[in-house]
DNA sequence: CTTGACTCCGTACTATGGTACGGGTGTTAT
DNA sequence: ATAACACCCGTACCATAGTACGGAGTCAAG
């Protein structure tokens, strides 16, 4: 267990096996050397940075951000201070997705309430609650 | 006030022209008739919409999707049961990517504070700890 | 009443993130 | 041992979401 060809672990991961490769020229995973004889073999641990990188796609940050990110959890970023900013800055920018979703959120439980109640509202006056929320 | 060339909408959602243009195309927001003579006027309205098509997107929407839940706002589902259902699944969904996004902003402060004891941790280590949150 | 900035519209090009293809080689199930 | 299937690698193609371009019309400041 933990040991992949790059089928399997596609597979596990989810993804195509293209996109394993592409991922691998783009440096976002490492391609496991050339073996003497057979196929590659991929850890557990690139099955966790596939996932990682997935995950994060879904919630809208690029593969380019994904990469800064990686570099920063492998320990990279040799300038203690420079990383730390990296960091907080990121962690600041999750802290506003979160709250842009949570309005989101909100803008739609509204919605549907109205809908069940066979009220209705203008589109204008329901983006108006979603850019100023009381 | 309230009423903007497109020029001027782009500037004050800043968008290119362009963009607003493709959105026209791709039916996100109405393209305002064609007025005898002169420019096209576009409302207040409109330039909240694309704010909000904005807003979608860093949070990692498609075009498609944003379209379909500006249909429902819209109120241009006729069938209420199958809009609430609609609705309903983008709740849930909006749900997890908020909880997705607690669980990475979790990982960073933890890295924060290892950076800020000199303390190191291996990238595995950290990527386990974001796909199983104790 | 002209000149420069802006709009209109169609078409073409670009960047990102893959996806498909094809010819060759390696592996495995019967 | 020989299909049938998986991997390797390079290159080409694709969808999404814009971005640029060119030629014509429009507006508004001096």
């Amino acid at each position: 267990m933990g040991n992949f060809t790059i089928g399997k672990l596609a597979k596990a991961a989810d993804v195509g096996v293209e996109t394993i490769r592409y991922y691998e020229r783009r440096g976002l995973i490492v391609k496991p050397p050339n073996p003497e004889y057979g196929y590659r073999q991929y850890s557990e641990a690139t099955l966790q940075r596939i996932r990682f990188i997935k995950n994060c796609k879904s919630l809208g940050f690029t593969l380019k951000e994904i990469g800064t990110v990686l570099d920063l959890l492998d320990g990279q970023e040799m300038n203690c201070i420079h990383a730390a900013g990296k960091i907080n800055l990121k962690i600041s920018e999750i802290g506003q997705k979160i709250e842009a979703l949570h309005q989101l959120k909100r803008l739609l439980e509204k919605l549907s309430n109205c809908i069940g109640k066979c009220d209705t509202k203008g589109e204008a006056e329901f983006l108006a609650e979603f850019l100023s929320p009381e």
